[in-house]
DNA sequence: ACATTAAGCTGTA
DNA sequence: TACAGCTTAATGT
């Protein structure tokens, strides 16, 4: 078999687990595009399907009353999107968007609903990925709950502190995703930081981040 | 307190 | 040198 084909099936922990000649059958049932920094992915009214990234990036979003775009998540390789449109949601809202060239392995809504039904360990491992996902959604509307700023980025910044168990940490996006990501703009998040670096809180080179007062982030 | 607008700075192709 | 991403300052809500 092509190496190429393996990418998504093979690594990806929805299906990483099963046995070779079932990611085989996966494998023959999965559409292989791959997007450009900037291509729209899916878009509501679309065909349901589960979208699977392999490598690169996307942005999920949805437009507000005023037009402008709030990014939901980002989909990292390994992860998923479009797993409620499988079961009858209609997407009227969403868009995913490659944030950088992006792999993506799509699944329409008849094939993945026949593999849940052949695959028991599949369906588990797939109800387990989705109470992670809605663990971390409620997490992030937390962020919009906080009412100031500098209290979603503190917020922001203990939870890559939690995530990698290090002082020293690498806002992963563009300060333009993370001030989307935090409701806000890109120029306040760059005060922002400024200021909890002014503070002596954070110590800052580009987007590495020192975390200095742990304690004090946390009273924000 | 934060957004918007515009201008300037820096790294990179 | 052109461009993207970020920062800074001025001004508006």
């Amino acid at each position: 078999m092509d190496p190429k084909e393996h990418l998504c099936v093979r690594f990806v922990p929805l299906f990483n687990h099963l046995k070779i000649e079932d990611q085989r059958r996966i494998n023959s049932l999965v559409h292989r595009t791959t997007y450009q920094k900037g291509e729209t992915v899916f878009s509501p009214k679309d065909e349901p399907q589960l979208v699977i990234v392999a490598r690169g990036s996307l942005k999920v979003y949805q437009l507000s009353v005023n037009g402008k775009e709030q990014l939901l998540r980002i989909v990292e390789p390994g992860s998923y999107e479009g797993e409620n449109f499988l079961f009858g949601v209609e997407n009227q809202h969403l868009f995913a968007e490659a944030l950088e060239e992006t792999r993506v392995c799509a699944l329409k809504q008849d094939d993945f609903q026949g593999l849940l039904l052949d695959y028991p360990q599949l369906s588990l491992k797939f109800l387990t990925i989705n109470a992670q996902k809605n663990t971390q959604m409620q997490e992030q509307t937390q962020f919009l709950t906080m009412e100031k700023v500098e209290e979603r980025l503190a917020a922001y910044l203990l939870d890559l502190y939690k995530a990698s168990q290090h002082k020293q940490v690498k806002i992963p996006m563009k300060l333009k995703e993370l001030a989307a990501f935090l409701g806000t703009t890109p120029e306040t998040v760059s005060r922002k930081l400024k200021y909890l670096q002014e503070l002596g809180l954070i110590r800052r080179n580009k987007k590495e981040i020192e975390i200095l007062d742990l304690a004090a982030l946390e009273s924000l």
